[in-house]
DNA sequence: CGCTTGGTGATAATTGATTCTCATTATCAG
DNA sequence: CTGATAATGAGAATCAATTATCACCAAGCG
């Protein structure tokens, strides 16, 4: 990746802007709004790239591989029943390393929560 | 199920007895040591039917399903980078619902370090 | 003990994610 | 502006995980 295209803004600029990591397949679908013609190919080729140059970071959720922005400081990921979003939350726990056994090597932890976030938590109002 | 078999209690053993979750083919490969003509399709409907029976259950570690005994308090996992091994670990951390916004509902959550097992770190010096 | 029928094992088929191929397009240095 | 070549898009190919198929085997009731 050498030079500047327009799919390439619009993939980081997606993902720059999503309130948290994105399958390839939704940066795909929400990088179309900017560049319609799109194809998937150059998703996953961009993608790659971006996380070589530590642009965007691989976060594995429920299984499957989403891309988070990288210039966003340790955080950990909630992941809605419903609507199937990850967002990112703010903080992280002090501690977590104390859960392994002291002969252990802990180098690096994540925490998923999963439940309904509010916009779902509306919808089931009605 | 309804028939008790010599695979699937080879399974079910097996699961109950592991360190930790399992992958489907680290089930097969173990259980083999019991009944050697066990074949990976059986392991896959016995996972199952042992999941709808509440015997195991299945928990998603670096992307890759694997089943865990289902006999235990809560808990989390320790994946280490060298072995692969999944392991259990005893406790949970208070607090962490209070990492997702207010008005997210949190259901449920899943904590796993990744770095060095016991057995891993000790290698390691050699 | 013998039969009924659920379970098994080997392998083919399916599925979803990711990568490759290649003809075409577009960036950007000169 | 123009050429060299990197990047793209569409679809084929790959790959690993999981499921389906089907002939054969065995649990356990009568």
């Amino acid at each position: 990746m050498q030079r500047k295209t327009r799919q390439r803004e619009a993939i980081l600029q997606t993902i720059r802007e999503a309130e948290g990591a994105l399958t390839p397949r939704a940066v795909l679908t929400r990088a179309q709004a900017i560049c319609p013609a799109l194809g998937i190919a150059t998703v996953y080729r961009s993608l790659k790239a971006l996380v070589n140059e530590k642009h965007v970071v691989p976060v594995n959720v429920a299984g499957v591989t989403h891309y988070d922005y990288a210039g966003l400081k340790h955080h950990h990921h909630f992941v809605c029943r419903v609507c199937g979003l990850v967002f990112d939350l703010a903080e992280c726990l002090p501690q977590v390393e104390k859960l392994a056994p002291p002969s252990f090597v802990v180098e690096a932890h994540e925490i998923t929560l999963h439940g309904l976030c509010g916009a779902c938590v509306g919808e089931a109002r009605h």
